[in-house]
DNA sequence: GTCTATAAAAAGATAGAC
DNA sequence: GTCTATCTTTTTATAGAC
């Protein structure tokens, strides 16, 4: 899929190089105070190395918002894929699935820090680009939540109607609750607190949808 | 308690235009990108009389984001009372509150676009200033949310254990929801879907937290 | 205390050699 | 395609008159 070889080597290294550099500068400067000398030094290129692969400052930002959220969108769904396709107790299986999650956010601290910066600039981001960027990364998350709570339901341990709502609340009930008073793990929260925070918001979560009892 | 009286007049009228200006500008272009030419400007003074009333650009953004939330926690507080001092249908007036919730943050856009600023900056930001900012604003809403819910629970229309987790429970699930859909009010959503997000948050609220019934 | 004018630094983007 | 050197604009912060 390479087009027309353009050169023998230091291409794609390149990139990749621009690519993970803005990832981290973005991240931690944010969006406005990060300078493209600082990215360009961070990934050992020229400046205008930079500007060859990437033609402004906006183009690179967006890029590397959009495949940083299709890479935690994947790590997410294996966390998915661990703790809710066998469930043998409901609310640990829950909860320990809620706690990895939120480990995510600091196992990618350089992708949420980026996630921070695009909340900021929201308004400043052109409308269908962040729609494509919503579509990649959060609303994909609750997607793909939506049908493993509908198999637990089908097997009875849940009383589920609308399985997108279902999943939208069992997110805000565990993991934006926890991000939201760290500020994506910027401001660290005692483990202890995070796993007492992640609990009840799953009870909740397991009161609002318990299947009704059938004497 | 103002020093030394040093100007007859002028004084604090001076101040106030410029927190004024500067919640407007930092709000719209957010800390970094907003300059203090622009808020000197937009407040009508020169920008040396800005750094005579505020050391430093970073100071400015701190006192004005500490005195926005004291206003944006005042007008809440008139929410609640509106809505849950006398409760007739209570999935009724929950939903009313919310949406008049949600509805304040389009009421004051210059400080929620500054909300977003400080979420965006949180790692940028002294921690000793961010917990007092939290305290002042978001925390606030929920220690004074919570009394309501426990009077609610005291008629006996809800049973809660935990009166400060319910209320967090029941902004997240409503107004938390939709500001994240929303970016606090950048990207605008048809007043139909908040309707709706509201009325099914509010009632999985309602399933997670209702009374058990005594046949 | 307030203003006009300016200094000093930084950042986005480009020209031209290899 | 990549690099060094440079242009242009913008920004924070200050000097000095009133």
């Amino acid at each position: 899929m390479t087009q027309s070889r353009p050169e023998p080597y230091g291409r794609a290294d390149k990139r990749q190089a621009i690519t993970q550099a803005a990832r981290r500068v973005f991240g931690r400067d944010g969006y406005t105070r990060a300078s493209m000398d600082a990215i360009a030094a961070a990934a050992g290129v020229s400046k205008r190395t930079v500007y060859n692969h990437f033609t402004d400052k906006e183009q690179l930002f967006l890029t590397v918002a959009l495949e940083g959220a299709e890479d935690v969108t994947a790590a997410i769904a294996q966390i998915m894929d661990r703790h809710l396709h066998k469930i043998v107790d409901l609310e640990q299986d829950l909860i320990d699935f809620s706690l990895d999650r939120v480990a995510a956010v600091t196992s990618f601290p350089d992708h949420f820090a980026l996630v921070r910066a695009i909340e900021a600039e929201a308004a400043h981001i052109p409308p269908p680009i962040l729609k494509s960027w919503i579509a990649a990364g959060p609303q994909t998350g609750h997607l793909r939540l939506a049908p493993y709570l509908r198999r637990i339901a089908d097997r009875g341990l849940l009383d589920i109607h609308d399985a997108e709502s279902a999943a939208a609340h069992l997110t805000l009930l565990t993991v934006t609750d926890v991000n939201q008073q760290t500020f994506y793990g910027a401001v660290p929260l005692p483990q202890e607190e995070i796993t007492q925070l992640v609990t009840i918001g799953v009870r909740a979560f397991l009161r609002s949808y318990a299947p009704t009892v059938v004497p």
